[in-house]
DNA sequence: CTGCATGCAAACCGTTTGCATCCCC
DNA sequence: GGGGATGCAAACGGTTTGCATGCAG
């Protein structure tokens, strides 16, 4: 069983709290507030410890950052091309699409990500100046 | 109009010569063999020019490294999530998708892209031993 | 007490960039 | 001769890792 530690549970409670998808850093930043001790790398080492053990989520998607996400049922984002914010959508999402892709291919299919290339409402309101 | 270096002649033919969607370094390894003095950084610059000329496309998906590919029209891929490999899946691209998308958030949806997780026919084998 | 977890800093790796040189118009 | 393109090497940014110390069980 993950031992849990103060780091790791203030961790997943920020995480919880925000709906941002934060990146490691802007995790990072946010704990830093009740923990200001605590090291990136220790950010960095129990995100990726609570994503094998499956209490949140890696979103593997485009950018070049990695975000984390608190939700673990499988649902779609959206990604703004001009700033990098996620946000979730909640479409239904389409389970016959794995099966139709596993004819297709020799690969075994595990699962499936779809990402929304966009542009948010803040940088749609910048642009248009 | 862009001017047509050998550089950038080559790079366009090698990476239509394969379907591996190569990563720039493997890309850079390839067009050594025929162009043993060009620098990575001529490599990625010129990838990064064609792309926003519309002559080919960067996978905007998971994985570390960006992947490159000549195929410029939508199509959907799988990744191995175990060697990163990647290859092209001929599935017919959900239109509409996009626009049930838009009803459902306030970024302007400009596209998508797919990505199958799954495990390539090499490392299947590799891993039953 | 004992081993896993932490903080810190250095290492890593993919990518970008600055700059002197080169080549093509 | 001049402006963009190149090769090279250094810089960069996100992530990972090694190590001495600390803390939970």
């Amino acid at each position: 069983m993950i031992r849990l530690t103060t780091q790791r549970q203030i961790l997943l409670e920020e995480l919880s709290k925000v709906s941002s998808h934060p990146t490691a850093c802007e995790l990072y930043e946010i704990v830093r507030k009740r923990l200001p001790r605590i090291g990136l790398g220790t950010v960095y080492r129990n995100l990726e410890l609570m994503v094998h053990a499956g209490m949140i989520r890696k979103l593997e998607l485009g950018g070049k950052q990695k975000r984390f996400d608190a939700r673990t049922d499988l649902h779609y984002h959206v990604r703004c091309s001009f700033c990098g914010k996620m946000a979730d959508l909640s479409l239904p999402v389409e389970k016959k699409i794995t099966e139709h892709a596993a004819q297709k291919t020799s690969y075994k299919i595990l699962g499936h990500n779809v990402e929304f290339i966009g542009e948010c409402p803040a940088c749609q309101q910048e642009r248009r100046t």
